[in-house]
DNA sequence: TGAACTCGGATAGAAAATATCCGAGACAAG
DNA sequence: CTTGTCTCGGATATTTTCTATCCGAGTTCA
C-alpha cells in the first residue's frame, strides 16, 4: 500500500506548468525539481495519455496544461500516474475452500470488500476536492507569496 | 498504490477466529480459505507481532484473538500486514534544484504533503470505524444467518 | 532544404512482494 | 520422566513490480 514516488514529481510539474502559458520541456522541469530527466519524462507521458497535459513537438515544444489549473483535481494526477484501480482487490476467496459459496450467491461484493471500497471512496473524495490551483495558492502562501513568482522568473530567465 | 493480497486473508482469518474461543492452527485456517499454507502462516505471524492474535504452542495450539472482536478495528489488521507508514512519502524535492528552499524554512510539511495526509486520514478513519465484529455480522446477514454457524460447525467437526 | 530539438515507446537494472522451507519450542501422551 | 508429535518463528528462493535509462520517430524553426 505505497504510492509511486513519481506522483510527487507529477504534482510538482503540474503546479509549475500552471505558472506558464508557454510549453515547458520535460528536461527543464527535471532540472528545476532536481529529478532524473529520463524518468521524469516517462511520467509526463502518462499525464499526456490521461489528457491532463498536451505535448507540443519541435524546437520550442514542451508540455502545457489542457485545462485551467482550478479544473484539474489532485485525484486525476494521482490516478494518471499510479493507476485508477482500487488498492484492495478482492480475490473472492469466499468461493474457495470446503465452505465455498457458489458463484450465483456472490452477485454483490462481500462485507469486507464493501468496507474497503468505502474507505477508498473517502480517500478519493478528499483528493478530488483539491485542485492544482489550490495547491499552488497554498504553496505560495507558505513562502510569503514569493514561490510562484520565483518559478515564473526562472522559467523566463532560462528560456533560450 | 496497491495493497498486499495478504490483507484479505488476514481479515478473513480474524473473522473466523472470532467464532472460536479455542486455538485454531494456521494450517486449518489456510485449508478453510483455500490459501497457500506457508504464506498464510507468515501473515499470521505479523498479526501476532502486532498484538492482535496470541499464539499457543504445542499439540492443541494455534491462534486466538487477544481481545473481543468488537474491539479490533479493520485498520489495525491492515496496518499489521501492510505496514503503518503512509502511502505518500514526501522526498522533500522542494529543497533540491536551482530554486531549492533552505531546510530551516521547511519546518512544516508542504501543501502537497498536507493534502495527501488529509486523504490518508480520511481513509484511516473510515477503516477505524469498522470492527471485526461488524464484518462478521454483515457477512452473516448476507448469507441469511448461516455463514458463521457453518464456520463454527466446520471448526468443531475437523477438530481431532 | 536542412538541422536541431522535442516527445514516445521499447529496453536493462533494482527493489519489493510472493511463496516456501526447515529448525526451535511446547504440550500431551505413554 | 521420556518420547513423540504438533505448533509457531524466522531465515531462505522465486516471481513480479517499480525504478531508471536509452535511442528512434516526428515536428518546428531557421
Ligand atoms: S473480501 Fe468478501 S468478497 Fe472478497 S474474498 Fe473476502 S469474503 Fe469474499
Ligand atoms: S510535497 Fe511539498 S514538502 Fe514534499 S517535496 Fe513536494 S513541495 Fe516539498
Amino acid at each position: 500500500m505505497k504510492m509511486s514516488s513519481g506522483v510527487e514529481w507529477a504534482l510538482h510539474s503540474c503546479v509549475t506548468l500552471s505558472q506558464s502559458h508557454e510549453p515547458v520541456p520535460a528536461a527543464r522541469l527535471a532540472e528545476l525539481h532536481g529529478t532524473p530527466p529520463a524518468y521524469t519524462a516517462k511520467h509526463l507521458q502518462a499525464l499526456s495519455r490521461a489528457g491532463i497535459v498536451r505535448s507540443t513537438m519541435g524546437q520550442v515544444g514542451g508540455y502545457t496544461l489542457t485545462r485551467p489549473a482550478s479544473e484539474i483535481s489532485a485525484l486525476e494526477v494521482v490516478q494518471a500516474i499510479d493507476g485508477d484501480e482500487p488498492a484492495y482487490r478482492c480475490a473472492e476467496i469466499r468461493q474457495r475452500g470446503p465452505l465455498g459459496i457458489p458463484a450465483e450467491r456472490c452477485s454483490r461484493p462481500c462485507a469486507i470488500a464493501r468496507a474497503m471500497a468505502a474507505a477508498q471512496d473517502a480517500w478519493s473524495h478528499a483528493l478530488a476536492r483539491t485542485s492544482i490551483a489550490d495547491l499552488a495558492a497554498d504553496i505560495d502562501a507558505d513562502s510569503d507569496g514569493t514561490a510562484m513568482l520565483d518559478v515564473r522568473n526562472w522559467l523566463t530567465a532560462t528560456r533560450n
